[in-house]
DNA sequence: CGTTGAGTTGACCATCGTCAACAGGAGTGG
DNA sequence: CCACTCCTGTTGACGATGGTCAACTCAACG
């Protein structure tokens, strides 16, 4: 494969997530993420509605979804995969602000500068609306703005947290929050208990903590030595989750 | 005066902020925060059925404003002075998650649990408004619903702004980031250009910023050495602020 | 005039960042 | 097929930034 061009279109990367499911008016309807974010608001009728608003798409890992500081003509919600949301200086540090997983939406402030990057990290499945038609919709279905709204405040909340960790914690608190929130988040949408599939590299996790690789690194190791997970090729498995949870909420 | 009781009622401390007004039926056209926050997108008609469900309040330093964990059964618009709010954790360390100041809504999230702890830091005046009968008029105004969307987002945007100082930069970077963060948002009430109040305690910027009292004082002292600014009784007196601004932004 | 709490300053030290080296895997090209 | 590069992850040695502990000043208050 040759060297994804990052700063390309995006638009017409492998149009449609599943054909088999695409083409059927019951596409929404037969959705993993049916009850997750925006859409668990949708009645039927209204997932009809929307269905021929949304776009869906599979992203390869590293397209970009959305560009900190462009304008935004689109929104997305995700359905499959994980995705970076990033800040970046001009001295070319990072912040990494989020990881999207399954249900969430991109776009929630709806303004028309993007506050973020949005990265896929793996493969990503999304639905992709436009800007100005979402808004419309949203416009005539008030249960839907305040559901839009209940996301952004559970959002907000969720970034307080983070400040928490980034601004009281030492890095193994830190370390130890992020495997355990992102194991509850993940826990809400599969049943996965233990098993923490880390797509995102440790530079990832680091600009995410405020933390260096190295201290990633080496913090997961001594976790490791301590036998409260073991490291494994596509992530970790939780071997002492109270422990760790513990360690979190310092 | 009597050592105020944080924990005790707030609820009818100084009852009314400013009598001579109170009572009449343009209480909110009135108001110095007409314009700012919720009450922006209300119109004439609506301003005085809002008028009906908002009790003005007059909060001595160190009130509590929202207490954290507990049921909220009130939100409030600051209208004057300014609020403090905080995450406490179980070990008793502290984050300061924001500090708001007059057009700020707090209650954004409108959810049972409250997210955060709300202590006013000077003398404060809100209007106050039951949780209930807010909701209810919010669902009669799509319009203000969006208002407050908005404002959600906006937060939201704040938030990842403060993660990245939290993540990033170094002490400099922190303080001089707070300072000129603090003089933007007051500059846009009053026109307050080089004086910034420092209100809060060396303890709060510290909490706010990741950092202890010891680094905050220390650092603010060096800028004044370096004629960054002048530290006077009640704030800081900014000489350089576009020296400051770029070591914000690093 | 004694107490309290905020702010400042100094001395010391721990945590985490920096720099460097190396291992292993994936993709590329001879 | 193998050598090559590139990237991620890991580990070690060292040092700087910022935390800890302590002492002191000053203003407010009773």
């Amino acid at each position: 494969m040759t060297k994804l061009d990052l700063f390309g279109a995006v638009h017409d990367l492998c149009p449609v997530a599943r054909p088999d499911v695409a083409e059927s008016e019951t596409r929404c309807e037969a959705c993993g993420s049916r009850m997750q974010g925006i859409c668990s608001a949708l009645e039927l009728t209204e997932l009809s509605e929307i269905e021929h608003l949304s776009k869906p798409l599979c992203l390869p890992a590293r397209a970009a979804l959305l560009r900190e500081g462009q304008d935004r003509d689109v929104v997305y919600t995700i359905t499959a995969g994980m995705v970076r949301l990033s800040r970046t200086l001009p001295e070319g540090q990072r912040q990494i602000v989020g990881f999207a997983i399954p249900g969430d939406f991109l776009g929630l402030d709806l303004s028309r500068e993007i506050a973020f990057s949005a990265e896929a990290i793996n493969q990503v499945n999304v639905c992709r609306f436009q800007r100005r038609e979402f808004t419309e919709f949203l416009a005539r279905k008030p249960h839907l703005m305040a559901r839009l709204h209940e996301l952004t405040a559970h959002e907000l909340h969720h970034a307080q947290d983070h400040m928490v960790v980034l601004g009281v914690k030492n890095a193994d608190g830190k370390v130890a929050a992020f495997l355990i929130n992102l194991r509850d988040r993940l826990a809400k949408l599969d049943r996965v208990v233990v098993n923490v599939p880390l797509a995102m590299t440790r530079q990832d996790i680091g600009d995410y903590l405020g933390l260096t690789v190295e201290t990633v690194s080496r913090t997961m190791t001594k976790f490791a030595r301590q036998k409260l997970l073991v490291i494994t090729p596509d992530g970790v498995r939780l071997l002492d989750p109270d422990k760790l949870r513990l360690m979190a909420e310092l």
